[in-house]
RNA sequence: GCGCCUGUAGCUCAGCUGGAUAGAGUAACUGGCUUCGAACCAGUUGGUCGGGAGUUCGAAUCUCUCCAGGCGCGCCA
């Protein structure tokens, strides 16, 4: 159940019936601070000054009428006219006993359709830490989809289109067509640009295999084709490392829609859209109109007939709409391409691509910046690469759990280093909000102290630990019943799951889920240091284990919503 | 030039449709392991929310302006 969405719905509803306004909201929200109970209403004041009435007597009128005492212990008027209720530990205890163990959160049974794009890497080009962030939060966002019952489907829009391709595959002709050179992409790739750079004939016979290549050439396709298969099988190793769901079926690259480009100038063009500028084929929008009246193109076709990024687009848009019938489609990616993605959007609704229900959304990530804030770069003026990162996260969480389980095998080690190491990685990108740009640093991002991955991690061990050491069965029922202060913080917190998750849903903000596991382990902490489990007896007993099952259960799920997995010992 | 984003504690960041005394982590300091795992817990110190003006019962949040940084703006993706 979502509690914060029933009360709001109740005094909303209060509110609206004193009033006469339908629309009247309540606005509530958890309590800031434990003083102001556990939910706090912060409409009334609003509503008070419409309707010039004293607030702290619009409260109190709208107190005489609710009707909260399945849920609330007290409630109190306070401030200028807050409403602030305590839930009260009876509703605590029935709500957890009643939780569906197996399901947490209520599944959504309206079944949209939800395409995500995300990670899109390039072809013959290494990862690097850039991609990292886009492949992570878009993986978040769409298992939670997923576990909520939507039908998601995701779209790895690979690079695998452009120019450069000329360039790789006649570097290739000179070497002899051995593909075994291809087994270090970036050092191949940076070969082939140094010879594309300095030798003119070089380059010129590059843009002769593009055009060969594009006009269906067989060698220079097969020559690409081993290219793709080569650059992907290095993508899903390191998908497979970070734990990321994207497979190869999930793979629609550029190329897919290069014989659906011609149609979408064509459908522009019979909607009167298109305005040939320079030789180049535009569609000028008047919401991309500045002060002086200059118009901002979106060119969909180059003088030379090339198709663009925007025309590729245009045609991804159409393909997720019209065959895959999207109602969201989600595009995952950095947010210098905002004003692009606006301008393909817009294009797409106004020529029909999209149909006007379907909702496109940017979910956009900030840049990588280095320690001196200013966009990243090596002392050489490369990125790090991906692999390079991982090993290194690995690495250092070995040693640590050296330090802290000398006595584990080697093996158990290593397992435990690897998920340490990840979940680290991933959780130091995902806890931040994915808007702001983002600073690079080794140390923040491997770090294993404080707010991160195993901090989360490490209460989910103790969990388990319990239960092992008492030898008792995590699975079983145990009738949970909350009395002391701890419980009740770690009770309400596990019952606000369903808040977070269906937030998530909404605006695709993955730190909350962060935040709210960070807190469900910090208050099941708080609730370990203060109520002892295995010390206890009866039904106090019983009730903690209860709550440790539930507290294991959502920390579980929760960190799998986020794609890293749990360790029962580390 | 036009537009978008960012500026919160020494550092890294939260702060949800405007709400009460601006919160975490980290660093520094204090206390806690013969007691369910100290990768932890409890506590102390630390902030003119970039500056200024405005809107209002109330502003980190909305508006304007200035400063600083980043990014994007016709044939790359």
């Amino acid at each position: 159940m979502n509690l914060k969405h029933i009360l709001d719905q109740q005094i909303s509803q209060v509110l609206s019936e004193i009033s006469g306004d339908p629309t009247c909201q309540a606005i509530v929200n958890h309590s800031k601070s434990a003083q102001f109970g556990d939910y706090q209403a912060n409409g009334v004041m609003a509503l008070a000054k419409r309707l010039r009435l004293n607030p702290k007597e619009l409260a109190e009128k709208v107190n005489n009428k609710l009707e909260l005492s399945e849920f609330a212990e007290t409630i109190d008027i306070a401030g200028p006219g807050f409403i602030n209720i305590s839930i009260s530990k009876d509703f605590l205890t029935k709500q957890l006993n009643l939780l569906d163990k197996d399901q947490l959160v209520k599944k959504s049974n309206d079944k949209q359709i939800v395409v995500i794009d995300y990670s899109s890497p390039n072809l013959a080009k290494e990862m690097h830490v850039g991609h990292l962030r886009g492949t992570i939060i878009g993986d978040a966002i769409a298992r939670t989809f997923e576990w909520m019952g939507y039908r998601l489907i995701r779209q790895n829009h690979f690079g695998d289109w452009g120019t450069q391709f000329g360039m790789l595959i006649t570097y290739m002709f000179e070497q002899g067509g051995a593909t075994t050179k291809l087994s270090n992409l970036e050092t191949f790739y940076r070969a082939a640009k140094k010879r594309f750079d300095d030798d003119a004939d070089f380059a010129a016979k590059a843009r002769e295999n593009v055009v060969k290549l594009q006009s269906g050439d067989e060698q220079c396709l097969q020559l690409w084709k081993s290219f793709i298969d080569i650059s992907i099988l290095h993508c899903q190793e390191l998908y497979k490392k970070l734990n990321i769901t994207l497979t190869e079926n999930d793979v629609v690259p550029e190329s897919f829609y290069n014989d659906k480009l011609a149609g979408i100038i064509e459908t522009l063009d019979k909607q009167g859209l298109l305005t040939e500028s320079d030789g180049a084929r535009c569609v000028f929008l008047d919401e991309f109109k500045n002060k002086e009246g200059d118009m901002l193109p979106t060119i969909v076709q180059k003088s030379d007939g090339g198709y663009l990024y925007a025309t590729t687009d245009l045609a991804g848009i159409e393909y997720r709409c019209q065959t895959l019938h999207a109602n969201r489609v989600l595009y995952v990616v950095d947010a210098r391409q905002g004003l692009h993605f606006q301008q393909v959007f817009n294009v797409a609704k106004l020529a029909g691509l999209a149909d006007e229900k379907c909702s496109l959304e940017h979910l956009s990530y900030g840049t990588m910046m280095g320690k001196d804030g200013k966009p990243f770069k090596t002392r050489s003026g490369d990125t790090i690469k991906l692999i390079d990162l991982i090993e290194e996260g690995i690495q250092r969480a070995y040693t640590l759990v050296e330090s802290k389980n000398p006595d584990l095998s080697k093996a158990e080690k290593q397992r435990i280093a690897n998920v340490v190491g990840i979940s680290a990685i991933k959780y130091a990108d995902l806890s931040k909000n994915r808007n702001s740009d983002y600073i690079f640093d080794w140390d923040s991002m491997l770090s294993f102290e404080g707010n991160t991955a195993p901090y989360l991690l490490y209460a989910f061990a103790r969990i388990r630990s319990i239960f092992k050491r008492a030898q008792l069965d995590a699975d079983a029922e145990y009738k949970i019943c909350i009395e002391s202060p701890e419980e009740k913080v770690l009770a309400l917190k596990l019952l606000q799951f369903t808040e977070v998750v269906e937030a998530l849903l909404l605006d695709c903000y993955p730190n909350q889920l962060c935040l709210y596991l960070y807190e469900l382990a910090g208050n099941f902490m708080s609730f370990y240091e203060a109520c002892p489990v295995l010390k206890s007896e009866g039904e106090v007993m019983q009730s903690r284990l209860g709550l440790c099952q539930l507290a294991a259960l959502t920390l579980n799920q929760g960190l799998s919503l986020l794609g890293i997995e749990t360790l029962d010992k580390m």
